[in-house]
RNA sequence: GCGCCCGUAGCUCAGCUGGAUAGAGCAUCGGCCUUCUAAGCCGAGGGUCGGAGGUUCGAAUCCUCCCGGGCGCGCCA
């Protein structure tokens, strides 16, 4: 099609241009449309509509692909395709079944997606939470579009928060003996570390709390990141989300990296003294200012273990690190990409997605949460409430970007005021009619059925939408939004919906109702197939 | 003060590498259950796409300025 209008333009000696194809919003604008005469009348200056008449004058199609070619409005090509060409897509969708969406463009390249990564202070919360929905579903994309995967999660457990939960630990376990004490300045209020305390009192004795100090906050230390990480790694799995793997910063420091990154950057001049500190050039590489590696007082700051940190999964064999960051850190990101373009890494190595902070609402009034406090809502408690795939599809059903307001009211609504079970019913209505019919749906072929009689608008609507999915999802993947696949699911779910309403397939006529029996399998496997991308499940039943 | 993100229907948001009358869900109003699940369908009302300029045959989309909101601007992590 493409190729046809590419060779019709130069056939008639005019400037190359990029062909675009796009699907009109309005069905009477036919099935496909290219501006390319538009363009063109631009660049020679002559009238759009007399370029565009040339065109589909000139243009050559395939027999039985085009039914019909129109030049419309100020000068847009629309063509009408033929019945057997639409219905092609269906036979694809039923054979690619689990497969259909899926595509090769990642080309087996090995892509470090990383996120949540939270400090194992405490309970991961609702913000953590949206991080942890995009990042699964980022990497679900990618693995759909050829990608090998490795989903992430780093640990900061050699720093100065870490530090700080293991004094107000040890606070708490002098506490729990009966003793005063005082969580230190900048510590961890939370009761999660009163509980805590009493259980070690109740497991290690009372002579626990009599420890000299140091050694008391090392264990302490110990106990309170194993304690947080697993709690964390449950409340993940609960949530649908696992990592391949957990990268410590303590890793970092044994492997001597830390040091290597330091004298590389050294050696390539990037790096000066001043203040005696170390300074990093990485304005020379688009960053606001020239950062510290090494403080005055010889210790490294944090940004130093974070590139280290990001050479080892190149050294790893990633070709692509895929980082999704809270907002609060969205000022790292030319930071970062600065120093590794200072070690000589290429500009797309390294890709930061940053997730805006989530405001949950409760009863018309937002919930507030902080972590000093004490006080805030977990990820666990917002879906022990709302449901595991609630929560999912609400986290993705907006730009990552986009600062939203989570309506638990709303999400935990058995009703039809929630979204999420619109998707999800279109699904179930679908595995309703091969049930009611005693069909098994992965028995269903296109082989024999005439698929033509599919001739109602509303089935040539959804087949032009179900024939869109795999773009759809090379479209998510390449840009790294999700919600493109809740958008594009509910446009599906809708032409379902208005389908499934006003035409039966069980007893339509054995010939109507073989094809439409293609149509709902088809429909039934985009849907499925999307809802997996984003970690929702497909029920059979509601 | 500087940087990044956001500002689209009453509310929550899609649409943004420019394209034909600006979309969805919720809310409001009116219809539709003897037939594959009404967690649904059909219809109605509701918009100066924050504002002002500019580029273009064409701007929600690109550029500039302004206004409003969020976040970040440390030898803190």
């Amino acid at each position: 099609m493409r190729e046809a209008l590419r060779r019709a333009i130069e056939a008639l000696g005019f400037p190359a241009v990029e062909v675009v194809l796009q699907q009109p919003r309005d069905p009477g604008h036919g099935d496909l449309a290219t501006n390319v005469a538009l363009k063109l009348g631009a660049q020679l200056k002559r009238p759009a509509r007399d370029v565009a008449e040339q065109i589909a004058a000139q243009v050559q199609l395939a027999p039985g692909i085009v039914e019909k070619v129109e030049v419309a409005g100020p000068g847009f090509i629309n063509f009408w395709l033929a019945a057997e060409a639409l219905t092609d897509v269906l036979p694809r969708i039923l054979e690619a079944g689990e497969k259909w969406g899926r595509s090769t463009r990642g080309a087996g390249k090995l892509v470090n997606v990383e996120f949540v990564s939270a400090n194992p202070t405490g309970p991961l919360h609702v913000g953590h939470g949206r991080g942890a929905a995009l990042g699964d579903a980022i990497a679900s994309l990618l693995e759909a579009t050829g990608y090998e995967v490795t989903r992430e999660f780093y640990v900061n457990d050699a720093g100065v928060q870490v530090d700080r939960l293991a004094r107000s630990l040890w606070a708490r376990v002098q506490q729990a003996v009966g003793r005063e004490a005082e969580i230190p300045e900048g510590g961890y209020h939370g009761n999660y570390l009163v509980d805590l305390a009493r259980e070690l009192i109740a497991a290690e004795g009372r002579g626990f709390a009599e420890l000299p100090e140091e050694e008391g906050v090392r264990r302490c230390r110990e106990i309170a990141v194993r304690r947080q990480r697993e709690e964390q790694d449950r409340d993940l799995a609960d949530f649908g989300v696992r990592f391949d793997v957990i990268y410590w910063e303590s890793q970092l420091y044994g492997s001597g990296l830390v040091d290597d990154v330091l004298r590389r950057l050294g050696e390539r001049g990037l790096t000066y003294e001043r203040d005696g500190a170390l300074w990093l050039r990485t304005s020379e590489f688009g960053d606001a200012k020239d950062r510290v590696l090494r403080k005055s007082d010889g210790s490294y700051t944090y940004f130093v273990p974070d590139i280290a940190y990001h050479v080892a999964k190149a050294e790893r064999g990633f070709e692509r690190a895929i980082d999704v960051w809270g907002a609060d850190h969205h000022g790292y990101v030319p930071r970062m990409a600065a120093a590794l373009a200072a070690l000589g890494f290429p500009p797309d190595f390294f890709q930061a997605v940053i997730v805006q902070l989530v405001r949950v609402m409760r009863h018309g009034e937002e919930v507030r949460f902080s972590k000093r406090s004490g006080e805030f809502v977990t990820l666990r408690d917002l879906y022990e409430e709302t449901g595991v795939d609630a929560a999912r599809y609400f986290f993705l059903m907006r730009r990552a970007d986009s600062q939203f307001v989570f309506d638990i009211d709303l999400a935990t609504k058995q009703s039809e005021e929630n979204p999420v079970y619109y998707v999800q019913y279109a699904h179930t209505r679908m595995a309703g009619i091969f049930r009611t019919g005693g069909i098994d749906p992965r028995k269903i072929g296109a082989d024999g059925a005439d698929l033509t009689l599919l001739s109602e608008p509303e089935e040539q609507e959804l087949i032009k939408t179900l024939g869109q999915f795999p773009e759809v999802v090379s479209k998510a993947a390449e840009t790294l939004e999700p919600h493109r696949i809740v958008t594009y699911l509910e446009e599906v779910a809708r032409l379902v919906n208005g389908w499934y309403h006003r035409h039966r397939v069980l007893g339509a006529g054995a010939d109507l109702e073989r094809a439409r029996l293609v149509l709902a399998r088809a429909a039934q496997i985009v849907l499925a197939n999307g809802l997996r991308l984003i970690g929702v499940s497909a029920p059979e039943r509601m």
